[in-house]
DNA sequence: GATGAATGAGTCTTCATTCAT
DNA sequence: GATGAATGAAGACTCATTCAT
């Protein structure tokens, strides 16, 4: 039997790319990414057809990645506040601890070669926090908003508050809980 | 004399690169923008010496558009929350009819080409806004947050708002009167 | 009646030509040449009808110049050691005091855009030399090789010499006097 | 493993550059080159970083086949003069016979682009005939002038000796004959 | 499968020359 | 005639992708 592709080196080449994507933009060449990654410049290519493909995966992977941080230890049975707050915090501190992989989430997002799978994907297990909104808003406890404003609103506010929390980490801890309460203050009703 | 340099080609180059850099972002060919601007590939470095310089100029450019734009009947006597929501409205409205320059401007600022000199001119029409803020800090009116903390929340939100209103302009209404309301509710003290 | 064109800019154009290609070499650009003549870029295509052309007449012209300075006092009746040292003398110290001509010659003696014309009218005004030379093969005073040849070893020598005074001026004299009798010992019979 | 970059690619693009170097000047493209070469356009830069390190790198080879040729049965323990003709003889011949290398290896003198390496390396293997010349003026056999100076002069003559029986074959003989007997007659004291 | 040399289309920029003013 | 902006054909170099080894 052939040699079998090596789970190893497809995520030696996707942690390469984070690497080198967050230092030089999505435009760096293929080939940074493989010296970094300590294979050849062709070996991509058996890994991942094009340079777009392997863009798309690494959406893919890190959109799931954070899922995974954003969900663990997801109080299901906490007040909507507590339920947001504990996503929020995930994500912020998920920011703030893999500043590479959450910059190159960024440049991924404004990148116009993202399939419509990739985005799908990216966004499905984020299905339980939706679930969370649709419900919050049901009870009345948050505004009438149509649920994906509310969640780019947040994506927006906790994008921010890493943002200073990594140029100001001294400070980080505020921008994460005025951040939220921020958040909070705006999406809330009034009681 | 010869042909002097027109104001009037300079500026088909530049809304030609507007176009072209909106629609196939920042690393566009200068030919695809020559060609839109119907001049020679030659003749957009008689007017900027790289691509670099162009791309630092055009941000200058959006950026003092969007100054006037915001600036424009400020009611530099009115209660801050209404100072605030002009900012605000305006810059929403701009960022709505002005979808190219929108989308440029904010490849623009997370380009890495951009000059300090660029990024001063840019951020100077804005004193006044930033005096304002200071101004409602010091007036216990807004809570006490690093101000460009709070400028940064109000571009992302705005931001987000813009980008729903491009999306379903049927509500653009309120995407624009909702996201100055969870603005305000952030960052006002209750009272 | 139109402008005439002035003998003056053409002039300036030649000499900034000089200057130019002396320090940047011939494939300096003609902006560069205008530049220093403070003339537009276009001017010198109507002086010149390309670049070509210009180089051309600036080989004539400096061959001009220096046949005039080698012939400069010429001792028409002195012995042909002595009008051949006159020559050598001329020629070297002509290479020490225009250096940039100097320069410009050489580089556009072994260009390849060189017209038989240009060439021609270039060693023209050495007929005088020329015509020694003969005689002295003819007297038997030196040794019987090809003209030609006898005055290529002579711009070589010459050249020598005017290399090393450039570089090491305080030895100049030393130069030009033991390159002439090196070619003095080299061409001349044994009495 | 995949193709080794080879030494006969890098040769021919090597020997292609000479080709095309001698009839076009330095300026050629390195597009020609590789025409002439028979690869891609590309694969130039993956043996040369830039048209310059090949530049320099041809400098460094063809001094080397140079230094190969004259020091090729050097007699060392002739005496001077025939240590000297042989150097002479191997340069004339080897002129003649790599006509393309000698006209490149001229160009490539005068050229700006030349760096202290490639002209440091370029002149080690001359050492020794550095130290015969040092030897001969060190036993009053030659003037006591500079060595470079002397150096430089038979370059001088040896090119133009090289010139002339190239344009006239037939006296090929007499030209390296003469051209010695008049560096010898130049630089030897009278006894 | 892995390697990395080979490929050639694509990019920015320069520059001789033209031509509207 | 003079000016200098306009032109567009090169030219050096890059890089995603292929393919011989």
């Amino acid at each position: 039997m052939a040699r079998l592709k090596s789970e190893d080196k497809r995520n030696s080449i996707l942690s390469a790319a984070v690497e080198v994507f967050a230092e030089r933009g999505l435009a760096a060449p293929t080939a940074a990414i493989t010296t970094v990654a300590g294979v050849a410049e062709g070996t991509l290519f058996t890994y991942f057809r094009t340079k777009d493909e392997l863009v798309n995966t690494l959406y893919r992977e890190i959109k799931m990645e954070l899922a995974d941080a954003m969900m663990s230890g997801f109080p299901r049975k906490a007040s909507v506040r507590h339920r947001l707050q504990h996503v929020w915090d995930q994500y912020v501190e998920w920011g703030i601890a893999h500043e590479k992989q959450h910059k190159v989430l960024r440049q991924m997002m404004v990148w116009e070669g993202l399939t419509g799978d990739a985005k799908a994907a990216g966004s499905a297990p984020f299905v339980e926090i939706d679930a969370m909104a649709q419900d919050a808003v049901a009870q009345r406890l948050v505004k009438d908003l149509p649920r994906p404003f509310i969640a780019a609103t947040m994506s927006a506010l906790a994008d921010t508050a890493i943002d200073f929390a990594r140029q100001d980490p001294k400070r980080a801890g505020m921008y994460q809980v005025s951040g939220f309460e921020m958040l909070w203050a705006g999406i809330a009703r009034r009681s």
